[in-house]
DNA sequence: CTGAAAGCGCTAACAC
DNA sequence: GTGTTAGCGCTTTCAG
């Protein structure tokens, strides 16, 4: 507190600390940053060290940008992965994978406002970004905004097959097959799909999933047992009846919500889980999943991983591949559904 | 595509336009900010904003910042807001805000790590921001990290009685008050109350306004009627039987989960809500609480608007009392289970 | 009405 | 080993 450096305003620049220690700027910078072929005194660098400590110096992130020419801005721009429950993960693993390269994530939220988003690309440019992560708060096909092109960008949760740009999506595929190998592996031989009517890569993927593991385990597969309902609790608990006139012993549900509803569903019906019929769900949605009677076994939508290796892909550290997204593995979560 | 301007790389700069329009770079500055004193020929001003365009000119908002002195970022850390499901929306809140009066949000996660948590606020401030925004994913007190004191910083969802520093919480007392009301006006006259057993801002508060709506109604509070529960879908559960035998024909849960809890202990007594008996959440936690059965009416935790006045309070456009936080309401939220 | 020039805080050759 | 000197892209007096 002796000089009126420390805190707020007039904060400290690498020229004070110069002086302070007697030495050039350039010195400075070089001990700051421990710059490698920078041959400097013993004494000189603690010298300095103590100017730097004593004064309060903090280096000034934005004027070594614009020196260096080169950002450590990363823009992460989404739909509504901010708002929506679970995908946060992907703004937090973005983060994490962010910093651990020195990078700080820019995040901007959109609404799924077009305005918006183009004002959202247009400031991530003015402020140097790196590139840009561009992201869905579900899997889906999208069309790739204009302003996407002025910079490096990666789709994360969304793919855009024209464009070119690499991508980054959950194995929907994968995640069917081992939600039904889950169910099979406890001996289920009859196994029910409450499937989504909603046109998607889920429900295509998650489909052919469930398909290639019933074939897999020499089950022919039967479309009786394919039960479309609305993506939600109230879906799960209507498809009740159809679920219990199929005679199966076990069913997969499309996602979380829908085995909730299930679960009010067969319980009406004085059936217990998963001693009279198995339920395994989709997306580890944990308030729900985690919390249910009895907790719910799913596969997890690997969203934390989508952001994290989003970066990694931007960063040129991982590639996806040319032909098409780069997948992630949805992970089987066992609780006792099953 | 003519010039090897547009896109990557050597981005356009202020000189580019102002050689292609055959003007100084001051003269260009004036046009793109629409100085206000500046008197510019419409033929300039023509020129300029040709050339602007035909070379896609964009300011680089890092060395606008270094000119003036004076950034356009706002910092915001947190705990887990990014993880935790409706938190999520503190982000979004701040942002909206945030971008409305032309600043950028800078998020960090630090998980509760303090080493991180120290990082991110260093990070924040090299990258000049203007202030930063202390946030936690559950209204809590706080010890208020050293580094923080370097920049204004306001306390978001939490608070730091000694510190001085101006906060914005959760109105619980108002939240419990509400909710109570609500059954009241419902016309029940015996409501329990069940109650989390970990100490905090909420538990004291939404008690203090459940009994203040009670007394207001001309009600004599019953210690029997607040039964402890740990503070998920087990408490609830685990708290039917006591509910059942406090003869209450209504009750208010610490929070939804509770109330999902309870909603399945009442439905194996075969009791129906809200016919048999009222239930009440807190936290409007869509996931759970819009799609429960039947849909659990509940009080709102007022992330968004926490999010949104916390940047209105470091930008001196609204003020927190000196006395205490800046209480936000906790609006009611009505369904079916009343 | 427009241009020249200094300077924001820092880095990066290149001297000494 | 350490200092000098140009910029980085932009804003901002101050001349003309």
């Amino acid at each position: 507190m002796s000089t009126s450096s420390g805190a707020h305003g007039g904060s400290v620049t690498m020229r004070d600390v110069a002086k302070a220690a007697g030495v050039s700027v350039a010195t400075v910078s070089h001990v700051v940053n421990d710059k490698a072929g920078a041959r400097i005194g013993e004494d000189t660098r603690l010298r300095v060290q103590e100017a730097v400590a004593a004064l309060g110096y903090r280096p000034n992130a934005l004027a070594k940008t614009l020196s260096q020419g080169t950002s450590r801005f990363i823009g992460l721009v989404t739909d509504q992965v901010a708002t929506t429950p679970f995908a946060g993960q992907i703004i937090h693993g973005a983060q994490d994978e962010a910093w651990k390269h020195g990078y700080v994530l820019l995040v901007a939220n959109t609404d799924g406002n077009e305005a918006v988003e183009g004002d959202a690309i247009a400031m991530m440019l003015e402020h140097q970004v790196h590139g840009i992560l561009y992201s869905t708060w579900y899997h889906r096909e999208i069309a790739v905004p204009e302003a996407l092109h002025q910079t490096d960008t990666v789709l994360v949760d969304c793919f855009a097959s024209e464009s070119g740009l690499p991508s980054v999506v959950p194995d929907e595929v994968q995640g069917g097959r081992t939600a039904t190998q889950e169910l099979l592996a406890a001996g289920h031989r009859r196994i029910a799909f409450i499937n989504t009517t909603t046109p998607s890569p889920a429900q295509s993927g998650r489909l052919a999933g469930y398909r290639s593991a019933l074939e897999e385990a020499g089950i022919a597969f039967d479309e009786a047992l394919v039960v479309p309902a609305s993506p939600e609790q109230e879906g799960g608990y209507d498809a009740t009846a159809a679920i219990l006139a199929s005679g199966a012993t076990a069913v997969f549900c499309h996602n979380d919500r829908v085995a909730m509803g299930l679960y009010d569903g067969l319980r009406d019906q004085g059936l217990r889980i998963p001693d009279d019929i198995a339920v395994i769900g989709f997306d580890n949605q944990e308030v729900i999943a985690a919390h249910l009677r009895p907790p719910l076994s799913t596969v997890a939508l690997p969203h934390y991983e989508l952001g994290a290796t989003g970066v990694r892909v931007l960063l040129g550290m991982e590639s996806a591949p040319t032909s098409g997204p780069l997948l992630i593995a949805c992970p089987s979560i066992r609780r006792e559904s099953v």
